[in-house]
DNA sequence: AGCACGCCGACT
DNA sequence: GTCGGCGTGCTC
């Protein structure tokens, strides 16, 4: 009886394509094939054999079996899952999971060992030669190592007194080492990790929310449920998830002095040969732990037993362009479709997350206090309406005032302002005009350093002009609002002998220059730090005791869904960094709304409260975690093609019980890269199949060729 | 996503 | 009369 082999390819193709299996081939799920598509071959995975032949039109034939690892079924299984959830085509997951083994393999070496025959002609440089060839090196080393030029290795290869070898670097990932000692717990931390130890040993399925302030020790304790899981089973794997790469380095660090191995490291930042090296290893169940971004998550792991989502309220959890789906939740995912446990830790963690725990489908792990010595900082508030800076500057006496005090104990000041650049708008004094993008509605944010206006969405730039483009008026062009450089500025001229720099992904755009400053932090070379997230996250600074909040507000104003939990996680992980050591800290955030819920919350350091009256306002809404929502967001560089579509796709909308669309309206981001944007925002309560409503919707109406549509299931962004 | 097939303008 | 523009649709 001959077999069809349903294939799924990486392109966005609606499903899995069938395809004849050659006598003799005997596949099986998770092969990696070559099929014809078209005029192409293309790379694809068995996703099902079945008997039969393609009936009616006789079906094409697998050209032929990849010898590559497999795809372990549980990671296809994921992959179809994943597509379903985000109303996308399953070929999207799939190129995610087949990055790293599409890169070439890492090239053998070629190595010289001495045959033990000696040249028919032996020569001085000959025999320093041959002296130094004790091991097998490279060529070029070997005559370096002697003192003599390559033409002589050459010529002892010739005369067969050394062999070329070829030899495949090793792929090693040492076991790792279970028996050194852990750190030592405080009786919240070990009560902790006894629970987690305790999960991972029970086996299948299990959620669990580790939840501690900044500075609780809450990664003493997911090392030790690494370790647990890892005793457990001597082929269990572990996938650590972070936010994001800079804090890769810092989390490796740790687990080798837990473990005394390197973990596979995965993220965008890692090499092919690498990332090839990585993922064989981890289809083949050689490698046991994974410390990586979001993309970690589609890695073939042949036992996966345990994953870490480490600051699992992070916004980088979640991938806005192309495959779009948000890391942590499909992490809960894949942990159910491998049996595995997974933990989300976080000093701030997201609604949704402590909606779980809340109604019990998490497991929920409170650390109470700060490790050590370190306490809690004080936290205030600076009323921006009543003490304002002077016109021109934003930083109120109030702060400057505790800046001095500091500065003057030789202690160190944090300036918080998630805000690039020297100004966030530049317009004209004489005509009005706000400088923008010629293809994007947004304002362009000037840079000093640079001299230039940047499109802080697309990139685009330009030098900043000297006459209004507009109206052509000359020097009355005009830097409105602060950004961390205009801050930067006015620090150094309030303290001229302090030492001032700057933390933003402008000045710290690798980890190598990250390690840079914050060694120099470390080291108290520096006084006042003035930073956007790009430094609120991980790092610990122990002389800094003063936070000092430039803008409080500024994560308020639009507010959409998630403004005040973004606001309030943002502010406490920037507060939380005052005083982690034995001097007490402080903070001061500067706001013009001090009664607003956030910002009473932040000041009595009353997340509980905070959480409930958010939760309170979510639920009437029924907004998430009480309800659902997804966005279409159709755009084109055809306005009148757009318009049309999004007209028919309105009026195509299905009737469903318990969902309600709004739309569609102009998207706030109106203009991105020349195309027009429309949206529809979908509401629906949590027991609707909101995917499947989503796809019948959008299978209704004819998307014009030059329109793309992109649905968001959970947006985070509302732009 | 590619890639081919298709039907309307400026060229040897 | 042909080369080629990129709109439309298909790929098991």
């Amino acid at each position: 009886m001959s077999r069809i082999a349903s294939v799924l390819i990486p392109m966005p193709l609606p499903e899995a394509f069938d395809y004849a299996e050659p006598e003799g081939m005997a596949l099986a799920p998770g092969d990696q094939v070559v099929v014809p598509l078209g005029p192409r071959r293309m790379t694809g995975v068995v996703t099902e054999l079945r008997d039969g032949t393609g009936g009616n039109r006789p079906l094409k034939p697998v050209l032929e079996r990849r010898d590559e690892p497999a795809l372990p079924a549980k990671t296809v299984e994921f992959i179809q899952w994943a597509a379903r959830y985000s109303v996308d085509a399953p070929g999207w997951p799939l190129a995610i999971a087949l990055r790293g083994s599409r890169a070439p393999k890492p090239r053998p070496e070629r190595l010289v060992v001495a045959t033990g025959v000696l040249p028919a002609r032996q020569t001085p440089a000959r025999a320093k030669a041959l002296a130094a060839a004790t091991a097998p090196m490279a060529p070029a080393a070997l005559a370096q190592a002697a003192g003599v030029s390559s033409g002589v290795v050459k010529g002892l290869i010739d005369e067969g007194a050394l062999e070329l070898r070829l030899s495949v670097p090793a792929v090693d990932y040492p076991e790792p080492d279970l028996a050194r000692p852990p750190q030592k717990l405080n009786d919240s931390q070990a009560a902790a990790s006894a629970a987690l130890a305790g999960m991972v040993e029970a086996g299948g399925y299990q959620a669990a929310l580790l939840d501690g302030v900044t500075g609780s020790g809450k990664t003493e304790v997911y090392l030790e449920t690494v370790a647990a899981a890892l005793a457990a089973d001597p082929q269990a794997q572990v996938l650590v998830l972070l936010p994001e790469i800079a804090l890769t380095q810092a989390v490796i660090a740790r687990f080798e002095a837990r473990f005394g191995v390197t973990p596979a490291e995965w993220h965008s930042g890692v090499t092919p040969p690498r990332r090839r090296r990585a993922w064989e290893a981890v289809a083949t169940g050689r490698c046991r732990i994974v410390v990586g971004a979001r993309s970690a998550l589609f890695l073939p792991f042949a036992k996966l037993r345990l994953i870490v989502v480490d600051e699992e309220h992070d916004g980088s959890y979640k991938q806005e362009e192309g495959f779009i789906y948000h890391a942590r939740d499909l992490a809960v995912a894949r942990a159910w479709i491998e049996g595995a446990s997974v933990v989300l830790a976080s000093a701030t963690p997201s609604l949704e997350t402590l909606w779980n725990a809340e109604t019990g489908r998490y497991r929920w792990l409170r650390l109470a206090s700060r490790h050590g010595a370190a306490q809690l900082p004080d936290v205030s508030l600076i009323d921006m309406r009543e003490t304002p800076p002077e016109s021109g500057k934003w930083l109120s006496p109030a702060l400057v005032k505790a800046m001095a005090e500091t500065f003057g104990r030789g202690e160190q000041t944090l300036l918080f302002l998630n805000r690039r650049g020297y100004a966030p708008l530049v317009l004209c004094r004489a005509c009005g005009e706000r400088m923008t993008a010629p293809d994007t509605d947004s304002w362009l944010v000037e840079h000093r350093y640079t001299g230039k206006l940047v499109c802080h969405l697309t990139g685009f730039s330009m030098p900043k002009p000297k006459a209004c483009p507009h109206c052509g008026a000359p020097d009355s062009l005009v830097s409105i609002g602060p950004g961390v450089e205009r801050v930067e500025e006015e620090a150094r001229e309030l303290f001229p002998e302090a030492r001032v720099a700057v933390f933003s992904s402008d000045t710290v755009f690798d980890a190598e220059a990250a390690r840079t400053l914050v060694a120099a932090m470390g080291a108290g070379e520096i006084d006042i730090l003035v930073a956007t997230q790009a430094a609120a996250k991980g790092h610990n600074f122990p002389n800094l005791t003063l936070v000092g909040v430039v803008d409080a507000d500024l994560g308020l104003r639009g507010g959409d869904l998630r403004a005040a939990e973004r606001t309030y996680q943002l502010l406490a992980q920037a507060t939380g960094r005052a005083g982690r050591h034995e001097r007490p800290g402080r903070a001061l955030l500067q706001t013009y709304l001090p009664e607003h819920t956030v910002m009473q919350a932040l000041k009595a350091q009353d997340r509980d409260g905070f959480v409930a009256a958010e939760m309170a306002e979510r639920e009437l809404a029924k907004l998430p975690p009480y309800g659902r929502l997804a966005a279409i967001i159709a755009s084109g560089p055809d306005a009148d093609a757009l318009e049309g579509y999004v007209r028919a796709l309105a009026a195509a909308t299905p009737n469903a019980e318990g969902v309600e669309v709004y739309g569609p309206a102009d998207a706030p981001l109106g203009l991105v890269r020349g195309r027009r944007r429309k949206r529809f925002l979908v509401r629906a309560d949590r027991n609707v199949d909101l995917q499947g409503f989503l796809a019948a919707w959008r299978a209704r109406a004819r998307i014009p060729s030059s329109v793309r549509v992109v649905v968001d299931v959970d947006p985070y962004s509302f732009l």
